[in-house]
DNA sequence: ACATTCAGACTACAAACGTAATCGTAAGGG
DNA sequence: CCCTTACGATTACGTTTGTAGTCTGAATGT
């Protein structure tokens, strides 16, 4: 390869996505394709955003390999290139990382006392505990 | 109070600390109080810092309302006027909010999946559980 | 054919962030 | 007393982020 600086395509995903580019994704990962317009009907009245806003958020996103464009007539589709569920999993490390040493448990506590844990939340914790150990 | 637009001592920790205030917070949530230079000691060489680095973060998290100063002599002293406790449970329960739609248990099924949870882990987590039920 | 419209590309611009250098001054060593 | 030194304060500056406006060209209705 030539020199290979950063970011040539090859990673999806490496980069960053920021607070307001992670609204975005999330229209996109409940339904892809969709244009630009389409994205900001999901998004726009509920972030107070125009649409170029939207529009601003998705091009950055393209260049960050987190989404794929492709041309329908004069408009462009967008697709995620991440999946959810690894953007949702490296963030959760991220956070587990920074804040707890990488142990999840100490997470889970702070959790319960801060209320955050609900009955239900507990029986369906429990039912996962007994599938992982089997 | 006069207009009160934003900010004038009051609240503890509204405003949003960024990653490298963090980790200087971190820092004086070990021990605190320290000076300027005893923070350095303790962060610049993991992070690639040098003291004037650390200098501006400890600032800005006095303008944030982060830490509290105490003169001492021609220095300052450095105090966390935020709990850690407060962060962290602050920083998790946003990441459940905006990536769980504020449910604990996909974010432990996420963790398990990921294969972020040890056996050690997930003993601890069933003891926490337990105590919780009591 | 031509004006209108609508899409993406490019530009803008202030605030926050990461990272640091410089300035002014007070304390201490000699 | 003066010089150096060690602080905090101020200033700097490139990048990222949030939020949007302008430009250009192609599609479209008539």
């Amino acid at each position: 390869m030539t020199t290979r600086t950063e970011n040539e395509a090859g990673d999806a995903g490496a980069e960053r996505i920021s607070d307001a580019e992670h609204a975005v994704m999330e229209a996109l990962w409940k339904r892809s394709p969709q244009t630009a317009a389409e994205v900001c009907e999901n998004v726009c009245k509920e972030r107070g955003w125009s649409i170029p806003t939207v529009k601003t958020l998705l091009s950055r996103l393209v260049q960050k390999g987190a989404l794929a464009t492709q041309p329908d007539g004069r408009r462009y589709l967008y697709t995620p290139l991440i999946a959810r569920s690894a953007y949702v999993g490296g963030e959760s490390r991220r956070l587990v990382d920074r804040l707890f040493g990488g142990r999840a448990a100490p997470l889970l506590a702070h959790l319960a006392q801060a209320e955050a844990l609900t009955k239900d939340d507990i029986a369906e914790i429990e039912r996962l505990l007994q599938e992982m150990k089997k």
